[in-house]
DNA sequence: GCCGTTTTCGGCCCGACTGTTTTCAGTCG
């Protein structure tokens, strides 16, 4: 069975595209074409769903030469422009360009002068000293190109959102305490609550720039400082971690935290507005070309609207249209932690998790929810999960804690879909539930048409509420199962099966770009935190942040909702 | 190579920091 690329290995054969372009000399904005259309394939749906669609070319900067190279990668797993340019340049080249301060420039000079080709060829050049004397290389730079390079080969790649954010914090904390720093806030791919992050970006004001920046460079964790200029320096932690962080005048914060925030490609889109307008977009103010005047903004509000724009929340700068959306009017507003009354997912020891369920049901009470569901797993999950007579006792057990705590605890359950798409209860054990998440957990890549079969089946099931994880992907290993995304989206609508974008940080599963592809079938969602102790009930709000990602708004949200509403809901699927 | 509230041709975001430079190229985000 032949295996579909990915998006994100599609938007990796661009990228490789793009540099070999740049290492044969190729016009700029001839590569960096292919650098913004690798750009959009990493954030829109499966690319084989927007060619069957023909919307391959409704992509922002993939136009009918790229979109062409596009179609044949993703039908042959290359392309015959790859290839030619392959054959050029030895495929170690690259591996150069992954060591800080190693741009094109640097590794074409190393190559052409000195045959180096990889970065086993570096480390020897390095070490033997032929380097010595190469112009515009000199000792620290061969210093900085050393350690690179051993960063580059000790280093994980990139760091889940689950870890980042709480670094984040914590090295705003830090700033807050040991210098005069104010509004120390995370921005760049933390803020915009990217699945990964390749670094973490923090910006801050002061009227003190040099303090906060020592209190920056010699924090305990830095284990080397990359750069440290006024208003802007870099640290490494242990591992290879970048943070980099911005300091600015307090007038300027928000002009600083949208530069800051980004995404790349939406501050670019941004700023080519702009340009149209005759306005420069910087961090340092929105100055117009024409009178001389720079705005300064204390909020991002100000700066969109500067620009003639509705306020584009951070989540959602994706360079995938909201531009226009925002320009337009259209851009809806997307669901946030507020509007959240209740979290179907959750776990207990009564099956794998590792609080008490009353602990979990206290702690949902505190966290304000009107309702939660405790949605153990179901009997045949590895035999750790309730039989239906264990379910029944647990029910007694769930609505005392419910009332102790004052919450409206539901009675749920994480039952398996099993191969053949059938629950892994009896229909009279589910009708006693208040509301069933459906889940796939064995035979993950049984493959598209089997797996898509599952699925429906799953959604025509009266008692199936909600489809637990869809894609059962994990971001540290698996990219999830394959099936026809847009038949099973129709399928969910259909039935009126909720689908669920799960919280836990290893998950956070629908994938964003597959979740606003749901959207477009008028899918409802739900948005749950699947803890399995008291303290991961918080991670709801990654789901939250991958929903704002996929601009869906609270009315489609199944737990924005209040209660009666989600019962009609579950009711409305059962008397269907 | 893409794209259009001036344009189907002629543009294409913006600035900080470093190192090796007597004025700037390269890299990064």
């Amino acid at each position: 069975m032949e295996r579909t690329l990915t998006n994100a290995e599609i938007a990796r054969k661009l990228l490789d595209i793009r540099t070999l372009m740049e290492f044969a000399g190729e016009p700029f904005f001839k590569f960096m074409a292919y650098e913004r259309a690798a750009s959009a394939v990493e954030n829109a749906a499966p690319v084989a769903d927007l060619i069957a669609a023909d919307e391959l070319q409704k992509l922002p900067g993939i136009g009918k030469t790229i979109g062409g190279r596009i179609a044949e990668i993703a039908t042959t797993g290359t392309c015959a422009y790859l290839e030619e340019l392959s054959g050029k340049y030895p495929p170690t080249l690259m591996e150069l360009l992954g060591v800080q301060g190693v741009g094109v420039k640097t590794a074409a000079m190393l190559f052409d002068q000195h045959g180096i080709a990889s970065l086993d060829d570096l480390d020897r050049a390095l070490n033997s000293g032929m380097l010595a004397g190469t112009a515009r290389l000199g000792k620290k730079s061969l210093e900085n190109m050393r350690r690179g390079m051993l960063a580059y080969r000790g280093r994980q790649r990139r760091t889940p959102l689950g870890v980042a954010v709480p670094l984040a914090h914590e090295v705003a904390e830090v700033l807050k305490s040991r210098s005069s720093a104010r509004s120390v806030v995370p921005a760049g791919s933390v803020r915009r609550a990217e699945v990964t992050v390749g670094d973490i970006d923090v910006v801050c004001t002061s009227d003190d720039p040099d303090a906060v920046m020592r209190a920056f460079t010699s924090w305990e964790r830095a284990e080397a400082v990359l750069a440290d200029g006024p208003t802007k320096g870099s640290i490494w932690l242990e591992g290879g971690l970048q943070i980099d962080l911005r300091v600015l005048p307090e007038h300027l914060y928000g002009n600083l935290l949208q530069h800051f925030t980004g995404g790349r490609e939406h501050n670019i889109q941004l700023r080519e507005l702009a340009v149209r307008k005759g306005l420069r977009v910087s961090e340092n103010g929105i100055l117009n070309l024409a009178t001389g005047d720079n705005l300064t903004c204390r909020t991002e509000e100000e700066v969109y609207a500067a620009i003639g724009l509705a306020y584009i929340p951070p989540e959602m700068r994706l360079g995938m249209g909201e531009i226009e959306a925002a320009a337009g009017g259209t851009l809806p507003t997307p669901v946030q932690m507020p509007d959240m009354r209740g979290d179907f997912h959750m776990h207990t020891t009564w099956s794998d998790g590792v609080d008490e369920l009353d602990a979990m049901v206290a702690t949902a009470a505190r966290l304000g929810y009107a309702y939660h569901a405790i949605s153990d797993h179901s009997w045949g999950r590895r035999g750790m999960g309730l039989s239906p007579e264990r379910l029944r006792a647990q029910r007694t057990v769930i609505r005392e804690a419910g009332e102790r705590h004052g919450i409206r605890t539901l009675c749920a359950s994480e039952v398996d879909i099993r191969e053949d798409g059938s629950l892994d209860f009896d229909d009279d054990v589910l009708a006693e539930l208040d509301v069933v998440i459906g889940s796939v957990h064995s035979s993950l890549r049984m493959g598209r048409e089997a797996m898509t079969q599952r699925l429906i089946r799953a959604c025509e099931n009266r008692y199936l509420t909600i489809i637990g994880h869809p894609t059962g992907r994990n971001i540290q290993g698996f990219d999830g199962s394959e099936f026809d995304y847009d038949a099973v989206f129709a399928a969910a609508a259909r039935t009126g099966t909720a689908l669920e974008i799960d919280g836990q940080p290893k998950r956070l599963d629908l994938p964003s770009a597959l979740a606003r592809r749901a959207r477009e079938f008028g899918v409802t969602f739900s948005l749950d935190s699947d803890a399995h102790a008291t303290g991961q009930l918080q991670n709801i709000s990654y789901a939250v942040g991958q929903a704002r990602r996929a601009w869906i708004t609270k009315e489609e949200v199944l737990n924005a909702r209040p209660l009666e509403d989600v019962l009609a809901f579950v009711a409305a699927k059962r008397h269907r």
